[in-house]
RNA sequence: GGCUGGGUAGUUCAGAUGGUUAGAACGCCACACUCAUAAUGUGGAAGUCGCGGGUUCGAGUCCCGCCCCAGCUACCA
C-alpha cells in the first residue's frame, strides 16, 4: 500500500531552528499523526536546503567548511524538531550523494521526453561584486546592494540553461483548476491562479560561478540553480531513480509556507509534468507567526528563542499553543503572555484537571477500576459528536477548528460532572447512577487522549496510559470511535500540565 | 499602480443563500459547588459589526464611494 507521503519546506542553512520553522513542522507532524491514528502508512520527509550561496557565506563567517557548517546545521536542526516530537522517518540534505543523483536523473528524463525543454540562453542580472552573486527583489534598493550600499551593482550576463516553464502553463493552470493537484487554502489557491493566469516566463536554471552546487548534467561548468534543484529533494528522497521510488511517489502533501507557494504551485508541477510524473496532490500553504504583531524571521533579526519557547511549558504545551491558537491558515501571533494564557485555561485547567478530577473520582469511589457500560449519557453522546467533528476538520486539514472540538468536549465534560455530581451521589448510595457517570468520564478521557495525540503526542501518551493502555494511542482510532473501558484499571497520573508557582 | 484577502465586545475570532433582543473563547465582576492542579459550574457587565451613502418592509450580511491593515506582483525557500 502507498504510504499518505507529505513533506516539509527544506530549511536554509544559514541560521538557527525559529518558531516560524517549527509551526510548520509541528502542523505536519500533527497531519502525520492524524494519518497513523486512523491506520495508514505515512512516509513523512524533512530536510535541509544546503546548496546557496548565503550558506557558504555563513561557512566562511564560521571559519568551517561548507560541508562541516550544512552538517553541523542539519543536526541542529533535526535534533529541535525531535525535541518538538516530531515524527519525521526520512531526513534529507541537498548535500547527500541521492539528492544530486535524483536531481540529475530528474533533468535527463526531462530531457529525454521533451529535448526543446531546456535550452541554452542570457541571463541578464545585476550582479554584486561584494557578495558574488546576483541580487533581485528586496535585496537591491536604488540599484544598490543592501549588503554593499557602496558598490554599485553590475549589470552582467551570463549565458546558462533555461526551463521552458511557458510551455506546461496551460497544463498546470488546468490541474488547479480541476481539483487534481489541490492549492490550500483558497487564498492561496487565488494567488496562485492570478500568476498563472498572467502567463509564466521560461526561467534560468543554471549558474556558471557557483561551484557549490549539483552539477547540471550535460554541462562543463553548470550548477543548478539552487531552488531549482532544492524542489526536487521531494523526488530524491523516495529513491528515485532507483526501484521503490514509485511505491511512495506521488506526494499527498507538501506543506510550505506562505512565501514559497509560487515554486511549489507553478514551477515544481511544471517539472514534474515535463519528467511525465505524476502531480503531488496537494500544496498547503500555511501563514506566519508573528511576534508581538511583527514579523519573526532570522533577516529582522528579532527570531524568539526557540529553545525558550519550549522550555516554557514543554514541547507539548509548544505544539498545542502554534496550531491551537496561532493557527495554520492564517498568520498568528505569538506572545508569551497569550501563550500562559492559553496553557492555562486549555491545559492545566482544561485537560489536565478534568483527567485528575475523574481520575480521581474513579479512585475514590471505585477503587480505580472502570465500571461497566450501563446505558449511553449525556457525557458519551457529546464525546461522539465531538469526535465527528474532529475527524472532519482534521481531514480538511483545519488544525484550529479540530483543536477546538477536544477543548468544547472539556467544557462538556466539567458541566456534566457539575449536573451530575459524583460526590452526591457517593453519599446517597446511588451506586447504579454513580456506575454510570464514572463510565462516561473515563470514555471521554480515552476519546480525549486519542484525539489530542496528534498535537500532544507525549501528553496524550501519558494518560493513555493513566487509562490502563497498553502501547500508544497512535492507531488507536477505534477507541475514539467507540470506547471499550469496562473492568480497566486505572491510575491518576502526576499532573499532566503543572501551572507553574504564580509569583 | 494592479490583484487577493481582511477591518465585528479589552483580546483572539465565529457569523452559507439579507430576517426575532449580533455569538464564542480568554480576561473582568458576583454567586454556587467541593471530585480536582484555589481547579470547575452558573449568572452578569462589555460591541455606533472601519467611515459615508444607497437598495429593501428589513443589512454585519447586497450595491457604490472612501479610509486603514496584510499578502502576492516571476528567478527573494
Amino acid at each position: 500500500m502507498k504510504p499518505y507521503y507529505l513533506t516539509t519546506a527544506i530549511d536554509y542553512s544559514n541560521g538557527d531552528p525559529h518558531l516560524g520553522h517549527a509551526l510548520e513542522k509541528v502542523g505536519a507532524d500533527a497531519i502525520a499523526r492524524w494519518h497513523r491514528l486512523r491506520g495508514e502508512p505515512v512516509r513523512f520527509l524533512m530536510g535541509m536546503d544546503e546548496h546557496a550561496q548565503k550558506v557558504l557565506q555563513a561557512a566562511e563567517q564560521a571559519g568551517v567548511a561548507p560541508q562541516v557548517w550544512v552538517d553541523r546545521l542539519s543536526e541542529r536542526f533535526d535534533s529541535t524538531w525531535k525535541r518538538l516530537h516530531c515524527s519525521h522517518d526520512d531526513w534529507i540534505q541537498t548535500t547527500e550523494p541521492r539528492h544530486a543523483k535524483g536531481v540529475a536523473a530528474l533533468i535527463e528524463r526531462i530531457r529525454e521526453r521533451h529535448p526543446d525543454a531546456f535550452y541554452d540562453g542570457e541571463y541578464e542580472g545585476l550582479y554584486c561584486i561584494g557578495c558574488e552573486e546576483f541580487k533581485s527583489g528586496s535585496q537591491v534598493v536604488e540599484m544598490r546592494c543592501i549588503e554593499h550600499p557602496s558598490r554599485e551593482l553590475v549589470p552582467t550576463k551570463e549565458q546558462n540553461t533555461f526551463f521552458r516553464l511557458s510551455a506546461w502553463r496551460d497544463a498546470v493552470l488546468a490541474a488547479i483548476q480541476a481539483g487534481q493537484f489541490r492549492v490550500e487554502p483558497a487564498i492561496r489557491r487565488n494567488e496562485v491562479l492570478r500568476v498563472l493566469e498572467d502567463g509564466l516566463l521560461d526561467i534560468s536554471v543554471s549558474r556558471s560561478r557557483l561551484p557549490w552546487g549539483v552539477p547540471f548534467p550535460g554541462t562543463a561548468d553548470q550548477t543548478v540553480y539552487v531552488w531549482f534543484e532544492a524542489l526536487m529533494n521531494y523526488l530524491s528522497a523516495t529513491g528515485f531513480p532507483d526501484a521503490g521510488w514509485d511505491e511512495i511517489w506521488p506526494a499527498d502533501l507538501h506543506v510550505v509556507g506562505k512565501g514559497i507557494t509560487r515554486f511549489h504551485c507553478a514551477i515544481w508541477p511544471a517539472i514534474l509534468m515535463a519528467a511525465g510524473l505524476p502531480l503531488p496532490r496537494m500544496v498547503w500553504a500555511h501563514g506566519y507567526v508573528q511576534w508581538g504583531g511583527a514579523k519573526v524571521s532570522k533577516s529582522e533579526g528579532n527570531a524568539v528563542s526557540l529553545d525558550l519557547a519550549i522550555d516554557r511549558h514543554g514541547p507539548d504545551a509548544l505544539r498545542w499553543f502554534l496550531l491551537r491558537d496561532v493557527g495554520f491558515e492564517n498568520d498568528g501571533d505569538f506572545t508569551f503572555e497569550r501563550f500562559d494564557a492559553v496553557y492555562d485555561s486549555d491545559l492545566a485547567n482544561g485537560i489536565g484537571n478534568l483527567a485528575s478530577r475523574s481520575l480521581a473520582m474513579i479512585e475514590k469511589y471505585r477503587a480505580g477500576v472502570v465500571p461497566g457500560l450501563l446505558g449511553q449519557e449525556s457525557l458519551d453522546v457529546a464525546g461522539e459528536s465531538a469526535v465527528h467533528a474532529y475527524k472532519a476538520a482534521m481531514a480538511a486539514i483545519d488544525l484550529k477548528v479540530a483543536a477546538q472540538q477536544i477543548v468544547n468536549l472539556v467544557t462538556e465534560a466539567n458541566g456534566y460532572i457539575t449536573t451530575s455530581a459524583p460526590w452526591g451521589l457517593a453519599k446517597a448510595g446511588d451506586d447504579a447512577r454513580l456506575d454510570a457517570v464514572l463510565a462516561a468520564l473515563a470514555h471521554c478521557l480515552v476519546r480525549l487522549a486519542v484525539m489530542a495525540s496528534p498535537f500532544m503526542p507525549e501528553k496524550s501518551q501519558a494518560l493513555w496510559a493513566a487509562l490502563g493502555q497498553g502501547g500508544t494511542p497512535e492507531a488507536a482510532w477505534a477507541m475514539a470511535a467507540e470506547p471499550r473501558l469496562a473492568g480497566v484499571k486505572v491510575a491518576k497520573p502526576e499532573n499532566l500540565f503543572p501551572k507553574p508557582p504564580t509569583p
